[in-house]
DNA sequence: CCTTAGCACTCTCGCCTCACGAGTGCTAAC
DNA sequence: GTTAGCACTCGTGAGGCGAGAGTGCTAAGG
C-alpha cells in the first residue's frame, strides 16, 4: 500500500525537512507547492506525503496541521538526500583567524573550540579535552614560589601538563630542588602508571635510595597519573547554550501546556548538558570511529535524547592524543552546516595538535575531507 | 499617615519575607496569624501591612492576592531584621573536606567555590579567579615537548602561572634550554610590566646583548604581562544555573502570560551569567570594600538585574591577590543564608591562599568573622 | 487611640463554550 | 497517475462565568 520512494516522494521529504527547519512549523502541502513552485498540485503533494508517512519518513501530530520529519525521515536525509556542503571561505578563515591568536595556548583550544562551533551552528555544542592514549611520564619541574611552597609541574608525553602546589619545608635552595627534580624525572621518565607504581615502590633509582623529599615527588606523579587514569568519563565542555535556546523549540509556541514543556525542555537541556548524562555514552563510541557520526534522536536509545541530534567528531592526533568534538540541538537542525561545520573544526584542531607534535604537519589551510562520514 | 515603624510592625515585615522566601507567594494576613500564632488579628495584621506598604517596604500585585517584599523591604530586612547566623559546623566541615580534597589544585579552586556555593546557597553563583594587584615576574621555565616545540612556563608572584607552548628550531639540548631560561629569568625576575618593557628595549645582561632566542622569550614573557594586564574586565565564571532555575520563580505559576515571562526571565538570567552584563560593574566595587555586599534588586541601576539580588565577599591576602565571589538569585533569596555561605567561603579561600603564601597563615578552622558587611 | 468583627468589593484562576481557520483525507472526474 | 472539490478534524484564541482568596473600609468595642 505503501508504494515506492519515487524521485518526487524523496525530493518532497527533502523540502519538508528544509521547510521545517527553516520555519520549525508543520509544513502543509500547499505551502510547498507554492514556495518551491512545484510542477504538480498540493492535492498530488498530500498523496505522497501520505505515503512518505506510511513508509515512516514523516509523521503529523495532528489531523489537522502539516507533516513533521520522524527521526528516520532525519536520518534518510542526512545519507541520501542531503549535498555535502563546506564552510564557506570567508568562514574558514574567520575561524582559523581565531585559532591563530590563541595559538600556543594549548589550554584554550577546547573552550575556542566550542565558542566557535556553537556560534557557527547555532546550536549547543560540546567537547572533550585531548587525552592520550595512555598516559607516559616524561618529566617534572619544580618551581619555587616562596621558601615552603613549590610549584610542581608534570609533563607527560602528549603534551598534557598538570601543575600542583606542594609545600616543602624551608631551606631547599633551588640547586635542591632541581636535582630532586631530575632525580624523579630520571626515575619515572618515559613509564606508563602500572611501571611508575612499581618503580615508587622501590624507590630506588640505579640502587641508590631514594630521599623522603625524592619519594614524595614520586608519590606526586603517581597519585597525579592515577587520578587522570580514573577520571573514566571525560568531563564535557560545552558552549552555546544560549544559542540553541533562542531555537524555538524552547519558545512557547502557544498555549499553557507549551509553555510548560518548553520549560522542563529547558531544564532537561541544561542538565543534559551540566551532566553530560546520555552524552557521555557516545563519546567512546565517537572517539573508536573516524568521520562525523550523527546520531538523530532517540536513535542510541537514551530516552533523555529523544528530542536532541549530536553531531560528533573525532579530532586528535592518530596514535597520540585525541578528543571529541560536536554540536548539539533539537532533531530539526541543519544537519549540512552543523555537520560541515563539526568536520571543518575537528579537521583544524587535528591539524594544529598534529603541528604541536610536529607529525604529519600539513598546513591547516585546507580542510581535509574525510572519504567517508559514519553514521550512527 | 503612614504612622511609625512600630515593633510589631518590623515583625510583620520580618514574617512577611521569611513566609515569602520560603513559598513564594504572596502573603496573606490570616496566614501570618495562622502560621506564626500572633497575638493579634488578621485585620490588625492588615492594617499594619497597608502602614508598611505606604513606608515601602511591602507592595501588593492585584488588589487582592496577598503581600510581597519590595526592593527596600528586603533591604531593611537585611540591615536591622535579620540575625546574623553561620552555615552548622557540619556544613563548614563538609566544605573544608571538599577544599582539602583539591588542595594544591590551585587552578580548581574557584570553580569548586561555585560549586559549593551554589549548592549550599541553592543559587547560581559566580567568581572571578584570584587576580595579583600588580603582576610582578618571576620566573621562566621551558621544558621540551619535543624537539622543536617547548612549553614554556610563566610564573608570577602571586603563584599566578601561565603556560604557552613555543616552537623552536631543532638542535637546542636541554641545557641549551636551561640557560636561556635562567637569562631571560635573571634579567625579567621581580620586574613589573612597564619595567620588563624597558628591559625587553634594551636587550641585554649586565651589558651582554641577548640572543636571539633569548630575546624572542623576553618577547613572549612581555606579551604575556600585557595580555593579562589589558584583560581588563574578569572573566567571570559562574556554577548552579540549574540549582537557581529550580526556584520558583522559573515556573510558569499559572497562564499563558506567565510562562512566556518565566521563559524570557531564564534567557535573560542566561545571558547575565554567560556575558557578565550588569554583572562586572559590581567586581570592582567589591574588590575594593571588605565585607560582604548585598545589591538587592535593581538598587545599583541596572535594569537586566532588576529581579535579582547579588551577594559579593571579596577574597585574597590583603596586598597581595585578591578575587571576589558570591551568589546570585531572586530577590526571594533566603539572605541570611546566602550571605553567611558567601562569607564562610570567601574566608575560607583567603585562608587557603594566606596558607599557599605563608603569610598570616592561621589554621581554617574557624570562620573570620569581619566587624561589619558593608551594604550596597 | 488601638484593636477587632463584619462585609462588600476586586481580581485572579480555572473551566467551559464557541467560532474560526488551517490542512488533511477521501472521492470522483480527468 | 493527477487533480478539483468537499466534508471532516482539531488546535487556537476569545469570551464568559463561578468560585475563592484577600483586601479595604466601616463601625463597634476595649
Amino acid at each position: 500500500m505503501s508504494g515506492p520512494l519515487t524521485e518526487r516522494r524523496q525530493t518532497i521529504l527533502k523540502l519538508v525537512i528544509q521547510e521545517f527547519v527553516d520555519t520549525a512549523t508543520p509544513v502543509a502541502s500547499e505551502t510547498l507547492v507554492r514556495k518551491y513552485r512545484l510542477p504538480v498540485s498540493p492535492a498530488t503533494v498530500r498523496n505522497d506525503m501520505a505515503a512518505l508517512e506510511e513508509l515512516g519518513f514523516l509523521t503529523h501530530p495532528h489531523t489537522s496541521g502539516g507533516r513533521i520529519p520522524t527521526d528516520a525521515g532525519y536520518r534518510f536525509f542526512v545519507e541520501n538526500l542531503m549535498e555535502r556542503t563546506s564552510l564557506s571561505p570567508a568562514e574558514q578563515r574567520m575561524i582559523r583567524h581565531q585559532f591563530y591568536q590563541v595559538r600556543g595556548e594549548l589550554d584554550q583550544w577546547v573552550q575556542l573550540a566550542c565558542a566557535v562551533l556553537a556560534r557557527t551552528a547555532h546550536n549547543a555544542s560540546v567537547a572533550t579535552a585531548p587525552r592520550a592514549e595512555q598516559l607516559r611520564f616524561k618529566s617534572l619541574e619544580l618551581i619555587a614560589i616562596h621558601e615552603t611552597m613549590v610549584l610542581a609541574v608534570m609533563v607527560f608525553h602528549s603534551g598534557i601538563v598538570k601543575q600542583q602546589t606542594l609545600p616543602i619545608e624551608p631551606g631547599r635552595t633551588p640547586e635542591d630542588l632541581r636535582r630532586a627534580a631530575g632525580i624523579v624525572s630520571d626515575l619515572l621518565a618515559d613509564t606508563t602508571l602500572s611501571r611508575a607504581e612499581e618503580l615508587a615502590a622501590t624507590a630506588t633509582l640505579n640502587g641508590v635510595p631514594l630521599s623522603d623529599f625524592e619519594r614524595g615527588l614520586v608519590d606526586l606523579v603517581v597519585r597525579a597519573m592515577q587520578a587522570f587514569e580514573e577520571q573514566a568519563q571525560e568531563q564535557i565542555y560545552s558552549d552555546g547554550l544560549l544559542e540553541m535556546l533562542s531555537q524555538p523549540e524552547f519558545l512557547p509556541a502557544s498555549g499553557r501546556d507549551d509553555a510548560e514543556r518548553a520549560i522542563e525542555r529547558m531544564r532537561r537541556t541544561l542538565e543534559i548538558l551540566k551532566s553530560g548524562r546520555g552524552l557521555s555514552p557516545l563519546i567512546p563510541q565517537a572517539l573508536a570511529s573516524g568521520g562525523v557520526q550523527v546520531i538523530i534522536g532517540g536513535e542510541h536509545g537514551e530516552d533523555a535524547m529523544r528530542d536532541y541530534s549530536v553531531i560528533l567528531a573525532r579530532y586528535g592526533v592518530e596514535g597520540a592524543i585525541a578528543g571529541v568534538l560536536g554540536v548539539i540541538g533539537p532533531t530539526r537542525m541543519a544537519y549540512p552546516r552543523s555537520i560541515s561545520t563539526v568536520r571543518y573544526i575537528a579537521s583544524l584542531m587535528s591539524n594544529l595538535l598534529a603541528e604541536l607534535y610536529n607529525v604529519n604537519a600539513r598546513p591547516s589551510e585546507v580542510e581535509t575531507d574525510p572519504q567517508d562520514d559514519q553514521h550512527a
